[in-house]
RNA sequence: GCUGGGAUAGCCUAGCCUGGUAGGGCGCAGGUCUGGAAAACCUGUUCUCUCACGAGAUCGGGAGUUCAAAUCUCCCUCCCAGCGCCA
């Protein structure tokens, strides 16, 4: 949550953020009103508390000078008297006291000042490409304008297999079964695309472990303060599942469970920075997205992740942003996928996010760019909610969050699918650095 | 799941039986002293409101008893130990 000393100090900061990412101000105003409710109404709460409390100390004092001294039945009385109209006032402001909170809540944190003010994705603002990409000449129009002719390529006679025909043609993926046991959006995933998987993690998790960071395994599952504090209110209406009967939610991201599991602790200063990787299975209803991406993989209610974590301290975070989003970008050059990266519209930040890059890689057989990273940089406004602070030499300060996607299972593998298939796909070539650990250089046909 | 023990400020701890302003230590900050430091001593060191004076809240969370609850009663959460079950 945002800095409510700040918000009442420099309110135009938020004015300006809340208008520049399209969300209107009216929750500013609304919080303004039911704070100087909520101050006018403490004030007399206070005043009434501290009447009580000289009464009561009053009889304190009374009764060890004489326990039956005649006063005090009198003052009790008042106390009780008291007593009824501070309960009376507490009930009022519990109300404002919530509805207050729910306001701080749900106003997102201050934009960076390198956030593009623009609106839909469509309009993320390229920032660089990288690699040589394989364009079926019917789409290259539309990859001139999203590459900016920037960007190598070379063009295709034909249309790269989809990974929707190359999964089922080639026995990688089991989409029909798990429909009929689980529903649509989940998979069987299969022999050499399985190995592929783990190759891929594997890779990642050494990759990671060399540059810093402390790799974990974390819960799949957290309890409602925890989500509460290292997430927001959208991504539970849209995103997470609920355990029925349990104060539990499934995680969408290890993002979560990195975040929260320092929540509550003062750092020395000298910790940071940490940097842990989380790997995962992530779990997502996609509940805004019907219709979207419905076949193959590209868009599927679980798959693995391992996510970058950075607790810092606040004047390092912009530092940290670029070196989450270079360690991403680096996997996918040494993978061999092109890719470019965007500077998100300030439309589209999720509210914890006050600037945020995407690595969209380029996918042959759709014709596009398609995220496959996100990295955001969430200042102390994730920190803030979790009360992760450390002991800086001015006294005691939140810390910055970061995170990165450092790689997702099914849209990696389909970006390789469609980036290396070989022969009118009938074959897929394993990237170089990931052929060591699957222990196979191609994937052909049903094995 | 059962039994017992526990949760007090950044950390450690006293107070609980017997209700009446939460005390001490460590660490940290400032000061006195010093050529400089150390030691010693003094002051401060949770949160909220207030320009300030000051006031209020706070002893894991919630409810109750009471004029008054860290303290008594009930419920809940988490941690530790033992027992049981267990891939």
């Amino acid at each position: 949550m945002i800095d409510v000393k700040l918000l009442r100090e420099k309110p135009d900061i938020f004015y300006t953020s809340c208008r520049n990412r399209g969300i209107g101000t009216e929750i500013l105003d609304t919080f303004f009103m039911l704070d100087e409710e909520w101050r006018a109404n403490q004030k007399k709460i206070n005043d009434l508390r501290h009447r009580r409390n000289e009464i009561t100390h009053e009889i304190s004092r009374l009764v060890k000078e004489d326990k039956n001294s005649t006063g005090i039945r009198g003052l009790k009385s008042d106390v009780k008297e008291v007593n009824a109209r501070i309960d009376s006032l507490e009930e009022d402001n519990r109300k404002i006291v919530d509805d207050r909170e729910r306001a701080i809540w749900s106003i997102p944190n201050v934009l960076d000042e390198n956030a593009p003010v623009c609106f839909g994705d469509e309009n993320n603002v390229p920032v660089r490409t990288w690699g040589k990409a394989s364009v079926f000449d019917d789409d290259l129009d539309d990859f001139m304008k999203e590459s900016r002719r920037e960007m190598d390529y070379e063009t295709l006679k034909a249309r790269p297999v989809s990974h929707v025909d190359l999964i089922e043609d080639m026995g990688l993926v089991d989409l029909a079964r798990a429909g009929k046991i689980a529903g649509s959006r989940f998979y069987f995933l299969k022999n050499r695309l399985l190995k592929l998987e783990m190759a891929l993690m594997n890779y990642t998790v050494d990759y990671l472990s060399e540059r810093g960071f402390s790799v974990v395994e974390p819960p799949l599952m957290l309890n409602l303060k925890s989500m509460e504090g290292a997430t927001d209110l959208e991504t539970f209406s849209e995103t997470l599942y609920k355990i029925e009967g349990e104060d539990l939610y499934l995680i969408s991201t290890s993002e979560h469970p990195i975040a929260s599991m320092l929540s509550g602790e003062f750092l020395d200063e000298s910790e940071l920075p940490i940097r842990v990787a989380g790997m995962s299975v992530c779990f997502r209803r996609e509940a805004g997205s019907h219709g979207k991406d419905t076949k193959g993989i590209f868009r599927v209610h679980q798959f693995n992740k391992i996510e970058q974590f950075v607790f810092c301290k606040p004047e390092d975070s912009g530092d940290f942003l670029k070196e989450i989003l270079e360690n991403a970008e680096q996997i996918y050059r040494n993978l061999g996928i092109p890719y470019r990266v965007v500077n998100v519209c300030s439309g589209e930040l999720g509210r914890l996010a006050s600037i945020k890059y995407d690595i969209e890689a380029w996918f042959p057989s759709q014709g596009k760019f398609r995220e496959v990273v996100s990295a955001s940089n969430d200042t102390d406004y994730q920190a803030r909610s979790l009360a992760i602070k450390y002991r800086a030499s001015g006294g005691n300060e939140f810390v910055h969050t970061l995170n990165s996607t450092a790689i997702a299972s099914t849209r990696t593998l389909v970006a390789i699918m469609e980036n290396f298939q070989e022969d009118g796909g009938k074959r897929i070539r394993v990237p170089a650095p990931l052929v060591p650990y699957a222990g196979f250089e191609t994937i052909e046909g049903v094995d």
